[in-house]
DNA sequence: ATAAAACTCATACCAAAGTATGACCCGAAT
DNA sequence: ATTCGGGTCATACTTTGGTATGAGTTTTAT
């Protein structure tokens, strides 16, 4: 956490510098005001959306675990659930197999890398003892984790 | 949560002053721009992070937590299996797949060799207009060729 | 406070899945 | 008889899936 805020502090010192030069090239220089604003408009936007990445990652572990069914695809057994020891993600991701997605997909759906989510599989398939997605899917339902 | 925002709040209180402090590097002058930057900069930053939480909350909609959808038993409906074009050996194999086996598996059950599953699955796919064998069963489902 | 569990990510490697192409055989339809 | 669709198989290749391992971070439970 600590490490985490020094890299943030840090990228924002050195933002801010960056800013009071671009400043003074473009004022002194050029006296581009417009694109200037427009850079710093650009520039904040992305930081903005950076920093509400992160946000959105350490909120992960909060909030769903209540949610009981999905598009299509429902939990019903809440008990056979438990007794697999099938974590949150790995739920999400089975959720997401479930409804054909690739891996690519659904690392793109979460927001996390395909390395990710082939960690994830992987321990899944170790839980359910099979070998593969398809072979997931079916004992997953045979389990009533999932069915449509 | 409120934490975090106050950490952040507290690194663009910093910025805003790292700002106010290179100002005197570049410039020794105090006038309205640099606040007028600053607040262009927290802006787009309130507006990336908005954007960024939208896209979270979205996101969560999308893979969890939609209305239930339950579908009573399925029957075959012979229409739509005409309809796709899939011929007798492709849907054994659309079967056999759906059941979670894989194409060497699939080829010992139907006594043929793995290269033909393959070229039975494919010309599946394509009828299935999908790319892999999950989203095939899913496919399949939808259009009532398979049932579970 | 500390340990345990969960989540994330990376690299490297192997296996399976999927694509493209061409070929042969067979039975049914024209 | 010839064409055509379906079935079989092969080779070569690319892509995706899956395993193994290690590591850092965050959350949660003790």
């Amino acid at each position: 956490m600590k490490k985490t805020l020094l890299i943030y502090g840090l990228f924002l010192g050195i933002l801010a510098f960056l800013l009071k030069i671009t400043e003074y090239w473009f004022w002194v220089k050029l006296n581009a005001f417009d694109i200037y604003i427009v850079l710093i408009a650009l520039i904040f936007l992305s930081v903005g959306l950076w920093l509400g990445h992160s946000v959105q990652q350490k909120n992960k572990g909060k909030s769903l675990s209540q949610p009981i069914h999905t598009e299509g695809v429902l939990l019903i057994d809440a008990e056979a659930l438990a007794q697999s020891n099938i974590s949150k993600r790995e739920l999400e991701v089975l959720v997401l197999i479930a409804k054909g997605m690739s891996n690519q997909e659904i690392a793109d759906n979460l927001f996390v890398s395909q390395n990710t989510v082939k960690t994830h599989t992987s321990r899944l398939f170790e839980k359910l003892d099979v070998k593969n997605r398809t072979h997931a899917i079916v004992k997953a339902k045979e389990l009533g984790i999932i069915t449509n």
